[in-house]
DNA sequence: ATCCCGCTTTGATGCAGATCAAGGGACCTG
DNA sequence: CAGGTCCCTTGATCTGCATCAAAGCGGGAT
């Protein structure tokens, strides 16, 4: 665990260079971040920053899967976004944390202080442009899955998640492949029933009730094959055109 | 129903002035803001635009509430925002709507047509970095809401609508009031459980709860006293520095 | 007044998902 | 290979909320 990927690592060969907040930005404007920036990674299962925390840095998610959630003193505990790579962190103009983070695979990050970084959003407008973007995007995320937390039932909600990273993972430009399909499951039963707004039993009974049903085929418990996408579609509750979910 | 108002209006004396997108303008930018801008109204109960309409406008409510909601074929709603004076509605660089939007109230807009506006954006920082500061604020209200829908029973949800509600409207910019408290609901049964998730039957049945264990007093149906703030926010299972919630 | 209509409350019953409890299987360690 | 741990599945039961059904209760029109 050292500093070497984070001093090699420069902005030209970064695997999310196109997508995240630094997008948009031209070689004089990347030089600039790339002057603040550092890197820093957490091993799976991590807690990258708490609720309440100072937050005096804003970060992108280079690589590895984070979750984001609020817990309830009682235990309950609900997760608010899931974080993947071009994912940012932190919001400019707020002091402190929301929600918890932890890392849910290996993570690595690519940090900015938040002063320096909310002056170079007032003198770059590619970021900020960007970032706004970005954050439209999340909010339409988040919408959608308000629907799926207030309103579907558990087998829609499974199915749901299914099509998520299924479209996620499959093509990675919005592309849909063709017939027999097969997604890894980037995450555990609990952290899908705390995505879920479920309890941990119920995610397996829908597993198996989907698998019963022929919709979806089981390879282990962290492999599913789909083979017919429309039925999962139709499962899903959601109709063709649905919403972007992330 | 005539446009004496959409003629009348003019930013200085526009009530959102210093809220809406257009807060940290300088004179100058407000000009070409007002060039592009007209008003539109609509009635109580009116739809104001359609999931999968072009969106070729963007808008600020300027008086009145409104309601952001997603519905499945089979009728099942779940309202994703509610829209307060000052709140923006549409986004740029997308093409259509993604939600059902509709006037709780008498509702009345500010708009601008889409592309002009997209432009202005570029030009005009100020914009654009106010846009991004309401999304992200917004971005954390519907955060707060998935908790909410995720993980909170009946009674907690209607509780903390209520202290949603009273934060609103007590003292507007945050500071809470003394003891006895009347709060006046915006919305009725039917919306509040499209809210929360809930059903109109469930939402009715938690206010007599609260009525019966004397945290909430009720003066027909539409007013609510809070003989005691504290009680309410901990029926709400928030703890005390809680999200912002709107 | 009376009727009607939309909204709300209340009651009776049903059911989806939570809770409680007990195994299974994969993987690690000694 | 035994024992332990972690994660997942399955079963039995319970319960909070939905559903189904029927009254109140204003308020507006006639």
């Amino acid at each position: 665990m050292e500093g070497d990927l984070a001093a090699a690592q420069n902005c030209s060969s970064c695997p999310i260079r196109h997508r995240a907040v630094c997008a948009r930005c031209d070689d004089d404007e990347l030089v600039r971040l790339n002057d603040i920036k550092f890197y820093k990674t957490y091993s799976a299962g991590q807690t990258i920053a708490m609720r309440g925390d100072a937050l005096d840095v804003v970060a992108s998610v280079v690589a590895g899967t984070a979750t984001l959630e609020r817990v309830i003193e009682d235990g309950r505990t609900q997760m608010v976004g899931l974080l993947l790579p071009s994912d940012f962190i932190g919001r400019p103009g707020r002091a402190t944390l929301q929600y918890d983070v932890t890392a849910v695979s290996d993570v690595t990050l690519c940090c900015f202080k938040r002063k320096p970084f909310e002056n170079l959003l007032v003198e770059i407008p590619a970021v900020q442009q960007r970032l706004l973007e970005m954050a439209l995007d999340e909010l339409d995320a988040a919408r959608d899955w308000m629907l799926l937390l207030g309103r579907k039932t558990a087998r829609e909600k499974i199915a749901s998640l299914l099509m998520l990273i299924a479209k996620r993972t499959m093509h990675p430009d919005g592309k849909v492949m063709g017939d027999t399909t097969r997604i890894e499951l980037p995450i555990s039963r609990e952290t899908m029933a705390n995505f879920l707004g479920l309890t941990i039993e119920t995610v397996s009974r829908q597993f198996t009730g989907l698998r019963k049903d022929g919709v979806i085929d089981l390879d282990g418990n962290r492999v599913v094959r789909i083979p017919d996408l429309e039925g999962l579609l139709f499962e899903s509750g959601d109709d063709g055109d649905g919403g972007t979910l992330f």
